[in-house]
DNA sequence: CACCGTCAAGTCGCA
DNA sequence: TGCGACTTGACGGTG
């Protein structure tokens, strides 16, 4: 799976638009199109929140549906079947929730047959809960997307009317799982297969603020009950994210853990020099898969404050790539810049960027597809 | 060059 | 009534 950046069109969804980029790239279109149904990739979009088509003000409503025109537009010019999906909330309350449901389903009815072929909802994290997205999809045929962080901060009321508060709060929610099941049903063999978004909190954030990463033990703890569904992560490190997940719930073979271990390297060295020779113990078996136990490593590494004696150390460790071919002048940028580090007077990110800059110019695979300078 | 503020979108909740 | 939070990226100004 893949989801595509709103961004993707500079101005795409503004009425100044009038460039004609469909025809203009068609050539580029047609062979990423080409790549993305031949490899079996499921690519998405993901209007923000401000995407409201249930608004009362039908200027707004209107602007909502010129802008899922806009999001539908390059899944369209990809050439793309409607199991390439375009995720909404349901929108805003206007202080009466089943009014405003009433009106999305009517503005739903409203949009292009294109468009609702893409549709799923999802349930928010402070209005409208899963329970609220079954009661829409119920009435419109709309797949549903399960959110559990969301259902955590917003749970579904799953009482009833005479249930008093204490018991309520005894029973606030039903297991994820359940609300998987119900989901599933409200897929189609057109749909393709059912997703879910899958998140964790950021412990040191407002609730419903997604992690850095993807803690791997609670991961494989939901992942195990789960049916044979896709999941899409909801996290700040993305892709990292997502191949952490994969090579914990499939052997992909100690040379995919070593290729990991290669990009996070220099960063496990200079948040914990320890767990970073217990991961190269950890992978001199050939033979074994300590997946789960390298990335637990990792993920302990890099929630320590980064030492600046180990920050030296790996930064010399890449220095190592460049130092016989620097040029002088490249070789006194190095130095100062360290120097200017270790006295306080610059930050990490300014040796890094030095280091970087030479990956690049010296054509260091290994280091330009490191995790060191995102870390 | 690091850092911070600003911008676009719509709604809600709290002063 | 007005402001901040949500989200994401780019971009401009400051020191």
């Amino acid at each position: 799976m893949f989801r595509i950046s709103s961004d993707l069109i500079p101005f795409g969804s503004s009425a100044a638009m009038d460039l004609a980029w469909p025809e203009h790239f068609a050539a580029d279109l047609e062979r990423i199109g080409e790549k993305i149904r031949s490899s079996g990739l499921r690519v998405s979009m993901h209007p923000g929140q401000y995407t409201v088509i249930n608004s009362p003000d039908p200027e707004v409503a209107r602007r909502a549906a010129l802008d899922l025109e806009y999001h539908n537009l390059p899944l369209d010019s990809l050439r793309l079947g409607p199991e390439h999906k375009i995720i909404l909330h349901l929108g805003g309350v206007y202080g009466d929730k089943d009014t405003a449901k009433e009106r999305f389903i009517k503005r739903w009815q409203d949009l292009s047959p294109a468009i609702r072929s893409r549709l799923v909802i999802e349930n928010d994290d402070r209005l409208f809960t899963i329970r609220d997205v079954f009661d829409v999809s119920s009435r419109t045929g709309i797949p549903v997307v399960y959110d559990n962080l969301h259902n955590a901060i917003n749970p579904a009321d799953t009482s009833r009317p005479d249930l008093d508060w204490i018991n309520l709060a005894a029973d606030t929610s039903r297991p994820d799982l359940d609300w998987i099941n119900l989901a599933a049903d409200t897929w189609q063999p057109a749909d393709g297969r059912q997703k879910i978004h899958y998140s964790q909190q950021d412990p040191d954030k407002r609730p419903g603020a997604h992690s850095s990463t993807i803690a791997v033990l609670p991961f494989l703890d939901f992942y195990e009950k789960l049916p044979d569904i896709d999941i899409m992560l909801e996290v700040k490190d993305k892709n990292l994210s997502a191949l952490k997940c994969i090579n914990c719930i499939s052997n992909r073979g100690i040379s995919a853990l070593e290729a990991e271990w290669g990009r996070y390297k220099y960063s496990v060295l200079e948040h914990a020099p320890a767990a970073y020779q217990a991961v190269r113990q950890l992978l001199k078996d050939k033979r074994s898969y300590p997946a789960i136990e390298m990335y637990l490593l990792i993920e302990i590494a890099l929630a320590k404050e980064v030492q600046l004696g180990s920050a030296v150390t790996a930064a010399q460790h890449v220095w190592g790539y460049f130092c016989k071919q620097a040029s002088p002048a490249e070789k006194s940028r190095w130095e100062t810049a360290l120097k200017k580090y270790i006295n306080g007077a610059a930050s990490l990110g300014s040796v890094k960027s030095v280091l970087q800059k030479l990956a690049f110019k010296y054509d260091e695979d290994y280091l330009n597809y490191s995790y060191y300078f995102e870390l």
